[in-house]
DNA sequence: GTCTATAAGGCGATAGAC
DNA sequence: GTCTATCGCCTTATAGAC
């Protein structure tokens, strides 16, 4: 456990505070408080708003992106997958949900640079679903119902909503579904013939 | 085009503003401005803000579990995936996304009733889903990667960020990866066997 | 039912002392 | 770097005239 300056403590808090309750559900004054500071004190490391949100959204696409890229894709699909998955199912069921999947409802208020971080955010994320899912149907051990990059998008979407219900319905088992479908679709499995029982 | 009275356009345009902005979003003054009264003139057909988004939600709920109650379960299953599909394709790309699925990004704000009309909602949706495809399934026409009630889940939770991801990007065509995965997992189609060439 | 006027407090942001 | 003090504006909500 390691000391944080104010500045760290301010992105820190600030993170969990956009993921808990919005851009728009948080005021200079909630963050003061949680850090213990006053709220000119956060206008001297963030002058703005606006600053504070550009920062916690670079601070956060990176720690995601940095996980996935991290993933080494020597693995087993099934492998890659189950680390893919690992931080949307500790994420599941507590009060915090996916920061980019937050902001994607509040596009209204953001300007262009951080609409330009959450695309990159979706695109970096699908790119990596779909070249996992397309890998799996190459090496014919499954069988896809429709294209990799679509399946990719519904996956991705699937889980960005399973966080936001699991939440709202306090049912972390509630990511599973999705979890599910992305590792039934890599994985050999014994897959049923069409017209074989479930 | 009917005359509609002054609680009735507060109603239509908090429907518009909640699903583009939120319920933090918008304010009396937004509100007012667009059905062009005053502020306290809300006040008067709704005491609090809390009482309009109660009218909301529920007019809301009613509108869209209306539509999915009145789809004949008589047709044939991509017949009704269809007809399902049908306002989530007209919303795709526009401004406004699902008023559930902006709310349940807010739920920290929301009274209690409020969050049990909207677990209402995905529980008559992700219901409705699961039967069409279990039957489907059960007819022997189709194949699905996990159980039923999983696959209805993710589909439906990648309907909800397909409409959130479609508005980020501007891109109405967005929602059709996972209109294609419903209709897959509920047409007979040509489903190729295992091994065979997509 | 709708208005004017106003209350009481929250908001992001700034100036200037220390 | 952090503080106190303050600005101007916004917010939901109410009282009372018409």
């Amino acid at each position: 456990m390691t000391t944080q300056s104010v500045r760290e403590q301010l992105l820190e808090h600030t993170l969990l505070l956009v993921r808990q309750r919005g851009f728009n559900g948080f005021s200079y004054r909630d963050l003061a408080e949680r850090v213990g500071v006053k709220t000119s004190s956060i206008h001297y490391h963030f002058p703005s708003k606006e600053d504070l949100l550009q920062a916690a959204v670079t601070e956060y696409s990176a720690r995601i992106c940095g996980h996935v890229r991290g993933i080494d894709t020597g693995l087993p699909a099934e492998a890659q997958a189950r680390a893919y998955l690992e931080p949307w199912l500790a994420t599941a069921g507590g009060d915090a949900i996916c920061l980019v999947g937050m902001l994607s409802a509040e596009t209204a208020f953001l300007p262009e640079g951080v609409h330009r971080i959450l695309k990159d955010f979706y695109r970096l994320n699908e790119a990596w679903l779909t070249r996992l899912l397309a890998s799996a149907q190459a090496a014919r051990r499954t069988l896809l119902p429709i294209p990799p990059q679509a399946l990719a998008q519904a996956v991705f979407g699937a889980l960005q909503s399973g966080l936001v219900v699991a939440r709202l319905f306090g049912a972390p088992e509630r990511i599973e579904a999705t979890a599910t479908l992305l590792i039934a679709s890599v994985t050999p499995s014994r897959s049923r013939a069409p017209g074989e029982p479930a």
